[in-house]
DNA sequence: GACCAATATTTACATTGTCAAGATAAATAA
DNA sequence: TTATTTATCTTGACAATGTAAATATTGGTC
């Protein structure tokens, strides 16, 4: 063998080697059955070596959803900005249907961001991210019903959309409805919901 | 030891017992450390036993997520009885709270219910008890827009209050949030989203 | 060049779910 | 009543996981 193709002891970016080898193996495998060590194997490390950048499993899945989080925000600030119809109500379902569509196309890493693995541990990181994200949507649902109502309307979408967006991925739907083509109805009916308070 | 003290080598009831220790484990220990060994534990038998009575853990879990529909769904229907307000918006009103409820008070089987648990199997008793509490649904929703759009108005019913459920049970809401305080302002502005598509 | 800290590996341990092989008791048949 | 079969439970084993400790290797610094 080569001294050029010998793999060197240390690896040199194993922390974002780590955090892109997590990633893949969470669409590969889904959320529950990712480990620590199929993640070291991947990077082509010792199962302990993710010890020197990772607390715990937590952590390294904290991380992962930190950069999830920061993906997210920005898929539905552009969805937004890219809307057709720029009135406020007309950005939140632009807003909200970036959403669902990132929960499809994210399954293993949306559940992680939003709580179905308890191990993941939330990290300064992960906070600060997902903080971010709901100052997002409560700013835009202020431009519907106003800073005063804007807890409540954030709340009742970020319920209705993350609720959608979970039981589509558990498929906990009965199997007569499609949810895909519910998706707008029940986006107008929730913005509907909104516009009543305000 | 006196005869009548010792533990008769076959259980008799082991089946049921183990239903029952499952549900225990699970409101202490958590949905995600509970695990077929402690189930086993507490009910005082042996790591194995439980194969002759569930397949794997998939199934008992299955079973024990039946038995929550069961009762899930009596208390909606019970709540909604009850309800002060007999218009169709109050019983929905009453069974939103009433689910809100439920959830907050078990956590773990609210979760095993709704998916948060993949290893979760859906054995025949589990597929029929969530297609009725789905049809309870339903039919409560058709009462206020018709049968016609019923379908996606009980998306949006579930949607909103699966997720504020999950939302809550799970710390997902910003620190700044009290959901308990929002919960009828949510549920409200929800079916106010009903009645305008009604 | 020697030393030290950072980074990886190896080894080890307690868990878990599942399976296979025995032990025990209850039900059944002779 | 007695013998046999069958259902139930235990024991022991296996691979896999997360974590920790001990060891090896390397890069940077004096």
């Amino acid at each position: 063998m080569p001294e050029s193709l010998k793999k060197p002891y240390h690896h040199g970016e194993l922390r974002e080697a780590l955090l892109q080898a997590g990633e893949a193996a969470l669409t590969d495998s889904g959320l529950v059955e990712v480990s620590l060590r199929e993640i070291a194997r991947r990077a082509g490390v010792s199962h302990a070596a993710p010890k020197h950048h990772f607390a715990g499993i937590g952590e390294l899945l904290g991380e992962i959803a930190a950069r999830g989080y920061v993906n997210f925000t920005d898929c539905l600030e552009e969805a937004a900005n890219a809307s057709a119809e720029q009135s406020p109500a007309g950005r939140m379902h632009a807003m909200s249907r970036a959403y669902l569509r990132f929960a499809a196309e994210n399954r293993a890493l949306y559940s992680l961001m939003f709580g179905k693995r308890e191990q993941c541990a939330t990290t300064p990181n992960l906070a600060k991210a997902s903080i971010a994200a709901w100052t997002q949507l409560e700013t835009a649902v202020a431009a519907i019903v106003g800073p005063q109502k804007a807890i409540n309307g954030a709340l009742l979408v970020w319920s209705s959309v993350h609720g959608m967006a979970q039981l589509r991925i558990d498929r906990k739907l009965p199997p007569h409805i499609d949810p895909h083509s519910s998706l707008e109805a029940v986006i107008r009916m929730m913005i509907a919901g909104l516009l009543a308070e305000a």
